[in-house]
RNA sequence: CGGGGUGUAGCGUAGCCCGGUCAUCGCGCCUGCUUUGGGAGCAGGAGGUCGCAGGUUCGAAUCCUGCCACCCCGACCA
């Protein structure tokens, strides 16, 4: 295990990339812009769709799952979403492969299929065309479905958790009577994922709706939540759209309703990834690694054993299994860490990169003295502590971690919120200072795309808090009455 | 798809201009002894089609040609 990681003053990306990497979650595929996700970054996942599909059971959904493949017809239903994936599409053309004269393994060419099969960069046209023969009553809506799967979106570049052609991800698909209805599912599980994102993940974020532009391909209204994270560049954390009818025309998903008369359904739908654990590296991560809040850590407390003899290892391992049962007891997730032939010193180190929040160290004098020695890896503060005040001081030394690193996040994340009003303080904020620039803009495509061609700026979100105020666009100098939140995005 | 770069042990690398004990070094791995409260020390050991295929040459990691892969910048990216 190397010394050091690269300070994130020295290079941004290569820090970032040392951590994935370092702290065990995930590597590159030798598959072309994939990543193979690692025991103990897939753990991470595991906690997060936990809690999420709790979250969504709470609000009244339910999980199925719908093929992979997405026949070129069916994708193709819904115009603008098709136009919007058509660029980063794998497409399935052939079903068996043969051997050549040269005993090399060939595509059949005689295996040509008749339709293409689109691999999912996303499934409203398989799920829609499902849709249809599940909906004919009002009494079979709202529809409220959810679906955990991978997609594949084939992205020129792709970079560890944040853009891989194959993610994991959840997908909403909600079909409604009414548009009101509709509207209030996307704004409800936008809200669910600020909450989880911020209670789980200490990730602060500004919830918002996406400007025509940047809007999901087929959607009326997106809306997101954006986070900021240590380089000043925004994240997308999450998105949720209101569908309007476009895909129930699409598809043709029609209901009687209650008073006889036909109509097409309200859609919804809305998605996490693994992007999200991108997210979270890049929001909490220190020079020594991964920093983990503990609601979502694999492991919130590691126990380390220190002894110079078999003597010494016997007592104190007695008292570190002790602990760990008790802590076990109260539902906190404790590694007792007893590999032999390992100095403590390494432990220590390869935890603080692995982020788990709160370690503990056991050794002689802590036996004779009836105590342990425990340390915080958001500020590396240690204590000396009674062993039996030890079950209740996890605790809220957990519960502080949590909120000491949503604080923390919270606090930087203002301090880069920089209003503006004209187009050169615009431009200087962004080469000196980076993060969110809340600044008036007219609401025309065309400012929006001068801006982003001139600065790589792009609107982040219009934030559903924004007040009106009376203000002129800091591009055109056209009449403005609300800002919206500019920034250099991932 | 344009511009640039890189392929040498599991990982990171030196060597390439100027062809000839050049296959280098570090990490990791294995064995033994000593260590163990912040990334251990010493000794010994294993591990390589120098990306692939041709060519030039007495001789190629090194020069030439073609191909492949990856990385960076751009384009692209809900």
């Amino acid at each position: 295990m190397p010394k050091k990681l690269t300070s994130r003053d020295e290079d941004y990306s290569k820090w970032y990339n040392e951590i994935v990497i370092k702290a065990d979650l995930a590597e590159n595929s030798s598959v072309r812009g994939c990543m193979v996700i690692k025991p103990y970054g897939y753990s991470i996942w595991e906690k997060m769709q936990f809690e999420l599909d709790q979250m969504f059971k709470k609000t009244g959904h339910q999980n199925a799952y719908f093929p992979l493949f997405v026949p070129k017809s069916l994708f193709e239903a819904e115009e603008k979403n098709a136009e919007g994936f058509a660029k980063e599409c794998a497409v399935v053309t052939h079903y068996r492969l043969k051997n050549d004269e040269n005993g090399k393994l060939i595509v059949d060419p005689n295996a040509k299929l008749d339709e293409e099969l689109v691999v999912r960069p996303t499934s409203e046209a398989v799920i829609w065309n499902t849709f249809k023969s599940w909906v004919q009553s009002y009494r079979d809506l709202p529809l409220l479905i959810n679906q955990w799967a991978n997609v594949v979106r084939w992205e020129m570049r792709t970079r560890l958790f944040l853009r891989t052609s194959e993610f994991l991800w959840q997908e909403g698909h909600t079909a409604h009577s009414t548009k009101q209805e509709a509207i209030g599912e996307a704004r409800l599980m936008n809200q669910v994922y600020a909450d989880f994102v911020e209670n789980f993940m200490a990730i602060p974020v500004i919830q918002g709706v996406k400007s025509a532009s940047e809007r999901f391909a087929g959607a009326e209204e997106t809306y997101c939540i954006e986070a900021l994270m240590q380089d000043g560049k925004a994240l997308q954390a999450g998105t949720s759209h209101f569908l309007g009818q476009n895909f129930a025309k699409a598809f043709d998903v029609k209901f009687t309703s209650d008073s006889g008369k036909l109509d097409y359904v309200w859609a919804t739908s809305w998605g996490v990834s693994t992007r999200l654990i991108g997210a979270l590296i890049m929001t909490h991560s220190d020079d020594n690694g991964l920093v983990l809040p503990p609601n979502l850590a694999p492991y919130q407390v590691v126990i380390i054993p220190i002894y110079k003899n078999s003597v010494e290892q016997k007592s104190v391992e007695k008292v570190a299994d002790k602990l760990m049962n008790e802590l076990r007891a109260h539902n906190i997730r404790v590694k007792f860490d007893n590999r032999d032939k390992l100095k403590p010193g390494f432990k220590f180190n390869e935890y603080e990169l692995k982020g788990v929040p709160l370690r503990i160290a056991i050794g002689p004098n802590d036996i004779n003295q009836g105590t342990v020695e425990i340390a915080r890896r958001d500020n590396l503060s240690k204590e000396t502590v009674k062993q039996k005040e030890v079950l209740s001081l996890i605790k809220s030394r957990l519960n502080e971690i949590q909120n000491t690193l949503f604080l923390k996040a919270k606090k930087f994340r203002e301090e880069n919120i920089t209003f503006v009003d004209n187009f050169e303080d615009f431009k200087k904020t962004l080469d000196n200072k980076g993060g969110f620039i809340s600044a008036h803009w007219d609401g025309t495509n065309s400012t929006e795309e001068a801006i982003k061609r001139e600065t790589k700026a792009t609107i982040r979100c219009i934030p559903l808090d924004t007040k009106e105020e009376n203000g002129v666009c800091i591009y055109s100098g056209n009449p403005s009455n609300k800002r919206v939140l500019f920034a250099k995005a991932y």
